[in-house]
DNA sequence: AGTTTAATTTTGTCAGTGTAAAGATAGACG
DNA sequence: CGTCTATCTTTACACTGACAAAATTAAACT
């Protein structure tokens, strides 16, 4: 973890503290999450985030940043293995919710506003560049072309297209949310894969039946 | 607050901690909810709180089971007002993410598994009258008949059941979490009005129309 | 080179936290 | 009346986030 001590500069420190609150994150969960335990791992004093994070919800933030990213990789990864538009929601559906068991305490962290610097750039990019993968998930089932992050909001300004997008992401996020807060009433795994694939394929169908056709 | 003060022993103490709690919860924020405040509330010593709901977790699952049964209320009474199914499925939804936005502290602890303590029954009840509500609105909207929370258990286990229980409810929830975690790329008020609307129509009809017919 | 300046990290302090243990009181019950 | 038990208080401890001030180092400038 601290490679290159033995100097007082530590060199790339808000690189370690991030890697140590990753791990936190991960080992003892958002409970046990302080300040004072991440500086302790990157072996440094405990007051030594402050410089780098001001002051603990810059420090979520910058996790929560990485969180988002982690999510946008697996949502990619996920839709590409699909073979066609039915399963690329599925698969959509799978890999975020997969995302959600796999990071159980960045995804905690990640939505809740009160906890994270809402005017963090660097988090709000994180976030738009999900969205905009989720929305690519909705146009392609419209058959419509793909948008880059850049060209976000003036396609959630589009009522019809919003409306598919959190028609989509609602779902995908609600099934994620509720079944890693244990609130699903789940019979059997099995069962459940059955039922999520179930709803996807139905909303799937929805999206693309009601789109508006491809005029060109 | 306390009234009948004067005397060692507070004789409801219970119920002032949890009105206490539940009073901080909304003031402050879960952030800086603290057992001690909350005793500090009720005019009793840190440490009183501890006999009556042993730690933190403990404390939270009762405050979570009050804000289950708020959002019982509230989805009840939003349900009624409704006139037909379409109205009722909507109703349902703005009664859901209302009650998010009315209590969002509540909202918050209430799915955090990791912060409750899963084995309290007064919990899960209060979890299971919630589900029951929802579930009610699923077989309105298949035209089959409710059930009393009693029931449920049985219920959840019909797999194009649960599948539509899982299609609502995740939607629901979705928007609800999302709305208030600050995450939608919400353009307007009005427009996000309509949107839900149109999302919220376009699930119940399609749950409807997939539903079995009625045999009887 | 030497000097100044800015960036980085440490030390020390403060009020506040959750939990545990031991003491005090009141009401119940024999 | 005496004892018991549930309830509440007091005290104590290890910990936290925030802050201030000092210490150390790197970099920038001359």
């Amino acid at each position: 973890m601290q490679a290159k001590k033995a100097t007082y500069h530590h060199g790339s420190l808000k690189k370690s503290l991030l890697a140590a609150g990753d791990l936190v994150l991960m080992e003892k969960g958002f409970k046990g999450f302080t300040f004072r335990e991440c500086a302790r791992r990157a072996g440094v004093s405990h007051a030594a985030p402050k410089h780098h994070f001001g002051d603990v919800t810059g420090f979520l933030s910058a996790l929560a940043a990485i969180g988002f990213d982690r999510l946008t990789k697996a949502l990619i990864a996920g839709i590409r293995k699909a073979k066609d538009l039915d399963e690329e929601f599925l698969a959509t559906t799978r890999a975020y919710s997969k995302f959600a068991e796999d990071y159980p305490e960045h995804f905690r962290i990640m939505f809740r506003d009160d906890l994270l610097a809402t005017e963090s750039v660097e988090l709000g990019l994180a976030a738009r560049r999900t969205l905009t993968e989720l929305t690519n998930v909705i146009l392609r089932q419209r058959g419509e072309r793909e948008i880059s992050v850049g060209e976000l909001n003036n396609f959630t300004k589009a009522e019809d297209l919003l409306g598919d997008i959190v028609l989509g992401w609602c779902h995908i996020h609600g099934f994620a949310h509720l079944k890693l807060e244990h609130q699903l009433p789940v019979v059997s795994k099995s069962m459940e894969k059955r039922v999520i694939r179930a709803s996807s394929a139905r909303l799937a169908q929805l999206i693309r039946r009601d789109a508006t056709p491809d005029l060109r």
